[in-house]
Order: structure tokens, then C-alpha cells, then sequence
DNA sequence: CGCATTTAGTTTAGGCTTAAACTAATGGCG
DNA sequence: CGCCATTAGTTTAAGCCTAAACTAAATGCG
């Protein structure tokens, strides 16, 4: 019945942190629901879907460092994440050429097959998340977020805080 | 320079994927610059601050299944937050009249006083990290929002899946 | 060249998270 | 009344997360 966080702000705060906690309220329930059923389905995590979702996209390997930079998360997890899927044959791992403190990893034959039904289907599952919203509302949440994470970014670099 | 998981989506991926991306991209921002502040701050945490403020809501106290809703975490994690808060002194734990089983939390003066100056710096923190949308956009960004959230609000209570 | 700094990656300690199993009290129903 | 299902809350095992300390290799600069 939607007794959440977000739902109990008093009229009298500001818009941002209206904004903000429901911001945070959607992603929280998108996120269970996709970890809930990755779990379910194929027995996995959100961040080892992820991994494997970044080395999809680059076929021609990443680096740990680039990897832990993508996901969004610091170094140490990338390596408990590699390790689980290099012992499930998923990803292979190459010292790198000309750098032998770094690592190229990939994604094996196994990985590619078993990445590319998981995607499928988490693709239909984000899908039926968002069709609430019309292709247009879509298009301007798209570009709502766009703007709000340029300026995320700018205060990042910018240390003027 | 903005190289995370949700710059690297290809063009032909879905519209829903991508704003998902980008959703999540944006409250990962959000959540680890508040995180981090309230660490260097206040020396305290996301959820910690987020229980007080439950509490600071409802005056009359909360038991621990409302506070667990409210934080859209289950049970398990409130009761070591509880355990730190009440040792802390920050809030009051008394068993609920007519039901032995519950028992109801409340903010303690201290507590009420530390939270006081934490929501306000807290506030000035999400106005600056929204600073990029103008008013107008952060309607449209809340109003968008309200919309994804009922329809995800939907899905779950109605459980055909 | 030689040494200090930086960078790639790992490890560790501590906190949050879940699901599942558990204790204890409540409530419904025959 | 007596039993059984439900509910409040706690505990446990396992996973992800961070910050900080660490190893090892690369880089830069005098």
C-alpha cells in the first residue's frame, strides 16, 4: 500500500528533496525487482549481470580498472566479481600487453552465450517496468536525467563544493 | 569524465533500457556524494540518517515494521540501526500497550536536536546536486516520476507476472 | 641511472542488504 | 478452551559496498 519512504514527506519541504526521494524510491523498487528475478531466473546478481554487461559491450576486452569505472563502483569488488566468474568459465583474464600490472579481461564463449539470455530477458522485464510511462514520457525523462547528471558531473570535477 | 555503465549503452538499445541506465546512474551519483558527506560530516551513514528521519515524521513514534516499510529495506537491517541509535541515546524503544510483541520507537530530545542540524545541511546538499534543473524541470521531473512509481506500485500489488 | 610518485589491482575491516530460519506473542476458529 | 496460522522482531549466512592500507609495476624527473 505504498507506505514508503517518499510517500510520507509533509507538503512543506522542498521540491529537490520531493524530488530526491522519489528519484530514489523508483530506482529502489526497479532494482529489487530486476535483482529478485535475475536471482530467481538464473540464479545471479545484479553486479555480476552488470559485469558481464560491460564486457558485452566491448568485445575487445576492458581492464579491471575500466571496469570497476563503469559500474559505477570502487576497485575491490571488480575483484571478487572476476574471480566467482572466472571459476564459472564465464570471463577469461590476460595479462595486458605491455603492462603487466594490468589485466585483460573478456568474455568467454560460455559468457557470451549465457550473458545473451539474460539480456533478453532482462531487457522484457525493463520493458514491462517502464510501461507505465508513454514513449514520450520516456523520451523526456531521458532528457530530464541527461540534464540533471551533466550537472552531477560538473560539480563532481569542478571541486568547488 | 563521465565514462560509467550508463555512457557506454549503444544506440540500438531500448528507450526503457536507457533511461534506466540513466535513472540509475543519476541516484548512484546522488546517493554516493550524500553518503559521503554525512560520513565526512556527521560521522554517520544513509540509512542511519534515514531512520531518524522516519521517526522525525511521526512524532508519535513508529514500531519497527513501520520503519522497515518506510525504508523499503526488510526487517533484519533495522534492528542492528536501532540497536547503534538507541545505545547512541538518539531514540527511545518502549514496548507498544496492548501488543508485547512490538514496541514503539521514538526520537529522544537528543536525538530530535541531532537531526535537526543533520536535515538541514542534508537539504542544502540535494538543492545544490538539483541546481542543474530549473523548477520548472524538477516538476516535470517529480510529476514523471509519481507516474513510473504508480505504475511500479501496480505491478507489484497486482501480482501478474 | 636512481629514486619518488603514480597507477593497477588486491586485501581487510566494517557497514548495509537480502532471504531464510527462528522465537515469541497474537488472533481466529472450531 | 485449544490449536493453528499470522505477525513482530531477531538472528544468521552470504553477497556487495566503501575506505584505507597494501603489493607490484610503470613513469617521471633530476
Amino acid at each position: 500500500m505504498a507506505v514508503d519512504a517518499e510517500s510520507r514527506v509533509t507538503h512543506d519541504d522542498h521540491l529537490s528533496v520531493r524530488v530526491w526521494l522519489r528519484l530514489l524510491a523508483c530506482t529502489n523498487l526497479i532494482e529489487g525487482t530486476v535483482a529478485a528475478r535475475l536471482r530467481e531466473t538464473f540464479d545471479t546478481t545484479l553486479p555480476r549481470f552488470d559485469f558481464l554487461s560491460q564486457l558485452e559491450r566491448s568485445p575487445a576486452g576492458l581492464r579491471m580498472t575500466d571496469i570497476s569505472r563503469r559500474m559505477m563502483v570502487t576497485g575491490g569488488n571488480i575483484t571478487s566479481i572476476a574471480d566467482q566468474l572466472l571459476s564459472e568459465g564465464l570471463i577469461t583474464r590476460t595479462v595486458a600487453p605491455g603492462d603487466r600490472r594490468a589485466s585483460i579481461v573478456k568474455l568467454s564463449a560460455a559468457g557470451r552465450r549465457a550473458f545473451g539470455e539474460m539480456a533478453q530477458r532482462h531487457e522484457s522485464w525493463i520493458v514491462a517496468l517502464f510501461g507505465g510511462l508513454s514513449e514520450n514520457d520516456r523520451r523526456q525523462l531521458h532528457a530530464l536525467l541527461a540534464k540533471l547528471k551533466r550537472h552531477l558531473n560538473a560539480l563532481e570535477s569542478d571541486g568547488s563544493r
